[in-house]
DNA sequence: AGCTTTATGTAGCAGCCGCTACAAGCAGCG
DNA sequence: CGCTGCTTGTAGCGGCTGCTACATAAAGCT
């Protein structure tokens, strides 16, 4: 049997709440699909709480990681065309799994819970630094239009979750600059 | 004891349900809540799940209700103006129930529930007809502008759910028109 | 080698979950 | 009255939950 600690069992982790979401997650079937037990998560991490904690700082990590991996490096030419690259990209199949997460978050958020809002905040502030970077040079104001890109951003996603993604791209479409 | 149907039975768990979230709901503390038994939920509804449809029926049709009865009549001088009112309103305390439950049902919606999809799309159709009614007589695009009001609005409740209302707030002033 | 610390398996606890079997009350109706 | 059908209470089932007590194995360390 292979020593793991919480540094290895987090990828493994990590990949089964993507898949099946952070709102019903349950500690026996999250250590079966990591290779382990209950038992073990506790042993490692002390709570299920705790667990939580790590695997949204992880999750955090990784995201905006995956950012600037799967994400053209060069600047966009306009606001708008900066928020649509991202809401194409982000609308490929394979972001779905982090979505799913990411609703439970913004769900957890809304109930009140510190971990899921520092966790979701840090994520957005981190979002928010990727969108000023991408910007065009010539942008007037870089940071106010990463906030007014970022929030047309998130409005089109979550109508896209919802099946609206069409009133989502209506509003990229508004976009100005 | 009072006979009690679906009908009597709603309004109650629905406020069970605004407090409490859907994420987490229970047969038994709701039923409580509502002065009954989780036995006779069952009886009434048959399922947890079709307890839930019927409460998503419900909610959308309280917040349909709640739109033409919190906000004002009369239009918009702007998309803006229009956009910033919906989002000043539903900032206050008495909306946070509601959105507590609405992005309980868009994580149900990220996790592929269908039920969830339908109410939430609902939700957000009549929430868009509602800006469309209430945007200038004089936008020369009222259902396009409506869907760019509506994307930047969610965007900035979003973002606002999650602690970073500030960021929301500049998408909302950079909204032309 | 012996001893200590770390990691793991097994078994189980108390509590909650959705749901159901069974029986009783109760209303209306002949 | 007696019967019938709707509503309700009681009790419980099997299964899942986070978590733990206990024992054991494995890996250092001296």
């Amino acid at each position: 049997m292979v020593r793991m600690s919480r540094e290895t069992l987090l990828p493994a982790l990590a990949a089964h709440v993507m898949q099946n979401g952070l709102g019903s997650l349950s500690l026996r079937p999250l250590a079966r699909s990591a290779g382990t037990s209950d038992r073990m998560l506790i042993y490692h991490f002390g709570s299920k709480e705790r667990l939580v904690e790590a695997l949204l700082d992880f999750l955090a990590l990784q995201f905006t990681q995956a950012l600037d991996t799967a994400f053209p490096a060069q600047r966009s030419v306009s606001r708008r065309a900066c928020a649509q690259t991202v809401f194409d990209i982000t609308g490929q199949p394979e972001f779905a799994p982090f979505f799913r997460v990411w609703w439970d978050i913004v769900a957890g958020c809304a109930a009140g819970d510190r971990a899921y809002l520092d966790a979701a905040g840090r994520i957005m502030d981190r979002l928010l630094d990727w969108v000023v970077d991408h910007l065009p040079e010539s942008d007037p104001d870089p940071v106010e239009g990463a906030r007014a890109v970022l929030a047309v951003i998130e409005g089109a996603q979550m109508l896209r979750a919802v099946g609206r993604g069409a009133i989502g791209q209506a509003g990229l479409s508004a976009l100005e600059g």
